[in-house]
DNA sequence: CCCCTAAGTTAACCTAGATTAACTTCATTA
DNA sequence: TAATGAAGTTAATCTAGGTTAACTTAGGGG
């Protein structure tokens, strides 16, 4: 399995989010503004991920995720989604939980993501 | 409340747990050694944290916790013993719940950590 | 008394991930 | 059709946090 920074994991993230919203691909200006980053930090994550086959970027900018860059996207998003439902259980805010949440995706281990939802299966 | 970085966090814990074992001060090489990082690495943050008043080093390398300082390492390693706690009652190895623990609590909201002592409290 | 070693520091460098400034390119519109 | 502005890229720079190499200094043993 391929082992993302953190970055590159909010990245892909991000892309699977906005890919789902937009229904088809996504430009580079619209990642920029969810994560409230500079174009050229974009630019530079972007090759990145192309680099790794996990995305592509056509002749007009637009941006799909591959195959591979997909089914990794959605399992960072399905642990962002399963600590999220844990917070909230737990009784923490919605705006602290979602905060939260995307720092605590990347600190996570299979094994403790495998015991939360555990817990949320029978609670 | 002074916010530090993730690896202020870490030397501050590891001179608090050092202190705490050798029974007075602690010295960088041993900081080192602890935290797995090179010597220059341990001078470079130490004299981050003397700047910041969170430690002292007197002239025979001896480091020391400030009252400041202390307070705050006992915070921190006080986040880290509450996160390690409710990993054991999820059922996580303890293996994997120290690896996690080091990770979750950069990353864990005074909200969050409210609610994780309540539930400890209650279950 | 001299030498060696361990601890600490300094200097130079590296990487990841960001920024700003300046450029290109394309599309729209007056 | 020419001008304008938005999107994307490139280049130069910054910061945090590390590394290795080389230096200083203090303490202990022959």
């Amino acid at each position: 399995m391929i082992k993302l920074t953190k970055s590159c994991e909010d990245y892909l993230e991000t892309i699977l989010i906005l890919q789902q919203k937009s229904c088809g691909s996504v430009k580079s200006i619209d990642i920029a503004t969810h994560l409230n980053v500079s174009k050229p930090a974009v630019t530079k994550a972007t090759n990145e991920l192309k680099d790794f086959g996990l995305i592509n970027k056509d002749l007009y900018g637009e941006i799909t995720l591959t195959e591979v860059g997909k089914n990794l996207a959605e399992k960072i998003y399905d642990k962002h989604k399963t600590i999220y439902s844990f917070l909230q259980k737990l009784g923490v805010s919605e705006e602290t939980a979602e905060e939260d949440c995307c720092k605590l995706e990347h600190a996570i281990s299979e094994e403790t993501l495998e015991k939360l939802k555990e817990f949320l299966k029978n609670n």
